[in-house]
DNA sequence: GCTGGTGACTTTCGATTTGCAAGTGACAAT
DNA sequence: ATTGTCACTTGCAAATCGAAAGTCACCAGC
């Protein structure tokens, strides 16, 4: 697990979807993303809480997977004791059109809540 | 498995980008989606095909679970011996501005080829 | 009738990943 | 000294993955 941004030798193949996957394709890691961008959850104990609970081993290895791709940046937010808060970067951030797609596909197709983040139209819906 | 649309009973969460990725969220379930939306592959063998080199067991849980979630139908197109070919349902078509936003961000950030279907704009890649 | 080939899977089984629970280490407060 | 908080790590059983091989239905050729 050495590879880094910039790299494109560790791929399955060279379709822009499948190397998508390869980093996003789970269960877990588009949420981590999604507490990041609109929810406000900053921190490891924050991003445990949410409502899908999840579990503690699977959101460190996810954070350690979106820090090696640099989707996401660790930064201490205080010194003593040492306290992290994660956040996403440029390249992280881009994924907003895909959770949003992804939303409104959820939305029409399987009830789920819809989510608006800053006053766009429309209702609020966590989840 | 009969949780059908309109069940919301079997999700994780209410969070429509939870539930989507309880369908979708894996390495393989959305380059099923890519090659029957966009490759013309609508065989079992064709699909196994496609670069990514999907195990033929994988292939047959997705095929499975994405008919039991209603995203693809499979008809018969010759009888003696029977075999079947694959296609999307609308609710599997709906999935297209997912894939292409996807495609857009693995494009811009993990230097994937760019696909574009019917004379579009642009280059052809498939992947 | 026997052998070979095709297409669509299923089975087997070792390796990897998941996910629950509990533990650890740093520090602050009581 | 004990308790509490935060950010993880560790242990381990269970589930899933994935490569290879096998199965089943049928047709074609000899």
């Amino acid at each position: 697990m050495t590879t880094d941004t910039g790299d494109g030798a560790a791929f399955r193949s060279d379709c822009s979807i499948a190397r998508s996957l390869d980093i996003l394709g789970d269960k877990w890691t588009l949420l981590v993303v999604r507490d990041l961008m609109w929810h406000g959850r900053h921190t490891f104990q924050a991003l445990q809480e949410s409502a899908e609970r999840m579990p503690a081993s699977i959101l460190a290895d996810r954070l350690r997977r979106l820090r090696a791709w640099d989707l996401v940046r660790r930064e201490p937010y205080q010194t003593n004791p040492v306290r992290h808060a994660y956040h996403l970067t440029e390249m992280g951030r881009g994924l907003e059109p895909v959770l949003r797609q992804v939303m409104a596909w959820g939305h029409r197709n399987l009830g789920g809540g819809f989510f608006v983040p800053e006053g766009e139209e429309g209702g609020a819906d966590p989840g």
